[in-house]
DNA sequence: ATAGGGTTAG
């Protein structure tokens, strides 16, 4: 309702500012129709020839000029009409008087018609633009672009380089435009043999010099896959803008490049370059610093944002929370949340998974009261971060009963994410046959994902058959990785089915499956420090491990006992309590309290998933050393201070 | 003649 209502913005200011309601629109459609009944009205057939309609015979000089007057206001009028249209009736009276006049042959009205129905957002309707187009008997290049490009907007870009083919058969040579729509299409689609096609034309017409041109072919490159080829096309690039830098660092990002993302801000403003950095460069750099955990980098970001006065834009504060959460540093993120103006529903949800994915699911929970108190509607993924709070915080009823609610309160459908959410919770309560139950009813397709969530579960909890017929899902898509192996492994292990454990052992060996090393990091005074498990090539080991000796006698005495389900030899206890003291992480929170006085804060990054083990040694070690501690592992982080964590034990 | 291109938040 109030999408037809409103007025088009673009072209109808004097509509607003005068008011004029639909029914003043109304009469002055009738009384132009009422004129036009006056003229005969042309039959149009495909092979009419314009001229002969236009051109009345020699000897009616007076007439002829009177006509082309006539047929000029009328076109004027209707022009101004379709400029002003925004209620479909009236859009359907006004097809219904182009095709059946000779104004289907005028190509400016046919233009201003078709832009009316492809682009306008009330009116926009393709399947209808493209019945238009289809009458008009002549359609030009422009006709053509304003299809494709509408195309290229839409859910069906491979018809717009259908389009694009069609336009080439009948001898129209695209523009610059032209190609550069089609290439927008290929992108959508992913269809890099198009866009090395379009490329071709590109040479051929000698556009090889358009920056923009070659800017939009770079994100093809870089979307295909294929950041080497955009990369040097970036080269051959006359004049590289921001965005050309801007769709550079994006390449890096879609491949798995954040570090050479990072690299470029600087490159960019260098006195070779001397090109600035814009808000979007800046929401691409926070989004390589969140991937990275490059907290300093971010500040960096943030500080020239707030300098060059983009603080306003929500797409960058949003930003701006993510990446401060995704960095372990909440209060930063808050603080953004708090300062911002007009919250949305973006900006709620990236709070909500802030809090989460560190560990604050209630936290998240109020949030998200909070959010609907103030009248911001949540959508799909408010609820994947809704739902990952309480599978983070093992709030079992709390996420039925919201994941309940998405559905019928919030029209929201459920997803493979918030499944994932769901089995986690059950996975990791311990209710794993519930959570094969969900996932076999699901009506959408279980991913690897979500098996793979379910059998991190079978390994905490012991449960080797259940964990067996997993696997067999992972390898019926084809999907198990080396983790997972490893995760098969340790749930033998801990089952004690050293048979089964042997041959799995054996089987990674003959196909030389490389299993991932744990590895943490720890940054002190600008330096990385890098542990593996079991580490001893660090300068201090010997000083690491009789700290780490000593921290085990100490948090003995405060009640740790070392967990040793995530443990793979077959041997005791106590062996595997020792075995166990070596784990990356460890090591690392070990070097940490040695390099810094009480009260710090160590920071430490793991490749891995953190095992309960080191959870709990690290929660015991805040209250007994007075540290916090921050790690980071695969999926999340664990804030502990004062022998607490930020989950509220629940691991 | 007619319109008009690239990058972008959770």
């Amino acid at each position: 309702m109030t999408a037809m209502s409103q007025p088009l913005r673009s072209n109808c200011s004097h509509l607003k500012d005068h008011n004029i309601s639909s029914t003043r629109f109304s009469t002055s459609l009738a009384s132009l129709f009422k004129t036009w009944s006056d003229q005969p009205l042309v039959r149009h057939s495909l092979n009419h020839n314009p001229t002969t309609l236009n051109s009345p015979q020699p000897h009616h000089q007076q007439n002829q000029t009177k006509l082309i007057s006539y047929t000029q206001t009328r076109k004027e009028s209707l022009l101004s009409l379709i400029k002003s249209c925004t209620h479909k009736p009236h859009l359907l009276q006004i097809h219904a008087h182009i095709v059946g006049s000779s104004l289907i042959l005028d190509s400016t009205v046919c233009f201003q018609f078709l832009s009316l129905i492809s682009l306008s957002p009330p009116l926009k309707n393709l399947t209808y633009s493209r019945q238009f187009f289809d009458q008009i008997p002549k359609p030009n290049a422009i006709h053509y672009n304003t299809m494709i490009r509408a195309y290229s907007m839409s859910d069906f870009p491979e018809e717009g380089i259908y389009m694009y083919r069609d336009l080439r058969r009948r001898g129209l040579g695209g523009n610059p435009l032209t190609l550069s729509f089609v290439i927008k299409c290929c992108v959508r689609v992913k269809n890099l043999l198009g866009g090395i096609q379009v490329q071709a034309r590109i040479v051929r017409d000698g556009h090889q010099s358009d920056s923009r041109l070659l800017t939009t072919l770079m994100d093809l490159y870089s979307i295909c896959g294929k950041d080497d080829d955009a990369c040097k096309l970036f080269d051959e690039i006359p004049h590289r803008d921001t965005v050309a830098w801007n769709v550079l660092i994006s390449c890096c990002l879609h491949n798995s490049r954040s570090r050479d993302a990072l690299g470029l801000f600087d490159i960019m403003q260098s006195e070779t370059y001397r090109c600035q950095p814009d808000d979007v460069t800046c929401l691409l750099m926070l989004q390589a610093c969140a991937n990275l955990n490059a907290l300093e980098f971010g500040e960096r970001v943030h500080k020239y944002i707030e300098e060059h006065g983009y603080i306003g834009a929500s797409k960058l504060c949003n930003s701006l929370i993510t990446m401060y959460s995704r960095c372990g540093c909440l209060d930063n993120a808050y603080e953004v949340f708090k300062g911002m103006q007009g919250k949305n529903v973006v900006s709620w949800s990236a709070m909500i998974i802030g809090l989460a994915v560190n560990g604050y699911g209630r936290e998240a929970i109020e949030a998200f009261r909070e959010m609907q108190r103030t009248g911001v509607l949540p959508d799909e993924q408010t609820f994947t971060g809704v739902l990952s709070a309480c599978s983070h915080c093992g709030l079992v009823d709390e996420a039925m009963n919201i994941f309940d609610r998405m559905s019928k309160e919030f029209g929201v459908v459920p997803n493979v994410h918030h499944y994932g959410c769901l089995v986690d919770l059950l996975g990791r309560a311990g209710r794993l046959d519930q959570a094969y139950q969900l996932i076999m009813s699901m009506d959408i397709k279980p991913d690897s994902k979500i098996w793979r969530t379910l059998l991190g579960a079978c390994k905490i909890h012991n449960h080797d058959t259940l964990g067996e017929r997993v696997f067999g899902h992972l390898m019926e898509l084809k999907a198990q990785e080396a983790g997972d192996y490893v995760l098969l492994m340790n749930i033998y292990s801990s089952a004690g089915n050293w048979e089964k454990l042997a041959e799995v052992r054996k089987f990674l060996k003959e196909k030389a499956i490389q299993t991932t090393p744990g590895c943490s990091t720890i940054i002190l005074k600008g330096t990385v420090h890098e542990f593996l498990v079991d580490d001893v090539s660090h300068p201090r080991k010997d000083e690491i491990y009789k700290m780490l000796d000593e921290i085990n006698s100490q948090l003995k005495i405060a009640g740790y006992v070392a967990d040793v389900s995530s443990e793979l030899h077959n041997m005791g206890d106590e062996e595997k309590g020792y075995a166990l003291s070596y784990h990356s992480e460890k090591l690392a929170i070990a070097f940490g309290v040695l390099a810094t006085p009480p009260g710090t804060t160590i920071r430490v990054a793991k490749n891995l998933r953190t095992c309960v083990d080191c959870h709990n040694f690290a929660m015991i070690l805040s209250g007994v050393y007075n540290r916090k501690i921050i790690v980071r592992d695969r999926t999340r982080f664990h804030h502990f201070w004062e022998g607490s964590c930020s989950c509220n034990g629940y691991w």
